[in-house]
DNA sequence: CATCTAATTAGAAAAATATCTAATTAGATT
DNA sequence: AATCTAATTAGATATTTTTCTAATTAGATG
């Protein structure tokens, strides 16, 4: 459910009512009869605008007798602006277009620079045959995180897929598909609710960090 | 018209379809068709969206022929996600309630420390009365500025100021208003349109950088 | 110039959002 | 228990947004 979190925090940031509430939390915490006379606004707006805030993780609420008091959550605020570019840098590395590239695409997709690392590049090449099979799944750690990483890559960021659909993808590379996709999710690659997958770009890219 | 462009930027990416179709580009340029066919919708749906995006800076286009292809403006992304962080940076060194605190505020304004660097605090002591009128314009523009962002940290954010309302703000602090009025929009802290002032966050904090 | 392709515009329908008023709830305080 | 205060919920309305289909436009190209 990674894609709508990082909607919802946008969203959030996508009006100019709360961008004005953020700016004077910003001096401080207020309470919500404080901002709505600062703001101009009734008390249920700004109920329904802080729940919106507080949903998308920026600010936070202490309780002082009968008044709550709204706190920024600055930490959350810096961490969750660069989202979108933790995505824009992940999906750079994608090899899905490299792989299946059709005559159309493929003079832009040569353009463009993989972003993945020389040596992790290495260890790539050392597990895969020259049509892309997958030898073996490696033992050592690091080396098993850098081939799913890869082997991941090839996934939609954003798009649902059913378990029929992931077991198929693996099996491009290998036939243990249950052993490889209950890793992904073990090891947070992809996210898995009600029998429905989907990527998890946030902690894919931590540990891109890791990896490096 | 900073508060729009900001909320602008955000809202593009508050939408599902708008940050697939980013993580899209990140791999390189895309036509229309190519991103309606991998996202399942229709040209007109990729139209709508890339207007937005567009619109807030997001991405860029190029035409070949009859197709027109869609680029990431990365360095744009990268300045622009960081708006909001500039706000509230900015915010933060605010001294409206420092100077006109009611008793509700007053002991959550005292726990919160000023942004304002000591020096420039130096300056802006040596230029004011102690009841916090402007002795004079300071001659020398470095001077000059750090007491113009001083007195407009005192106005709000993202609000619309009548000309009249200006002028009466400024009174608080010299008697010849129209000139530092003038000086507000010479120097970019404040934008005027017709007759209607704002405040201009991004090239104030532009200028604290260039203060320090 | 007739035709093809990709993109855009117009216009409609459905969904989501922002805001208000009126009523209700949750906690103090008397 | 009765009363206050701040906040929330409910429900209504106006606005904005997303997406579609159908029609139109802007450029190439035979």
């Amino acid at each position: 459910m990674q894609l709508d979190k990082l909607v919802t925090f946008y969203k959030a940031l996508g009006d100019p009512t709360r961008v004005r509430i953020l700016a004077m939390l910003a001096n401080g915490p207020l309470h919500g009869q404080a901002l709505a006379g600062k703001l101009g606004v009734t008390p249920p707006t700004i109920t329904h605008h802080m729940a919106k805030l507080r949903d998308a993780g920026i600010v936070y609420e202490r309780r002082d007798k009968n008044t709550i008091y709204f706190y920024l959550h600055e930490a959350n605020m810096k961490r969750q602006t660069q989202a979108i570019l933790n995505v824009l840098e992940r999906a750079k590395g994608t090899m899905e277009e490299d792989l299946f590239a059709d005559e159309e695409t493929k003079t832009i997709q040569e353009q463009r620079r993989s972003q993945m690392a020389a040596d992790q590049m290495h260890v790539i090449k050392s597990f895969l045959t020259p049509d892309g099979k997958l030898k073996q799944i490696p033992a050592q750690r690091k080396k098993k995180l850098i081939v799913f990483e890869y082997m991941v890559r090839g996934l939609e960021f954003g798009r649902k897929y059913k378990e029929q659909e992931i077991n198929d993808y693996i099996r491009q590379f290998h036939d243990d598909y249950a052993t490889i996709r209950r890793e992904f999710v073990m090891n947070h690659y992809m996210y898995r609710e009600e029998g429905i997958y989907e990527l998890n770009p946030e902690e894919m890219w931590a540990k891109a960090e890791e990896l490096r």
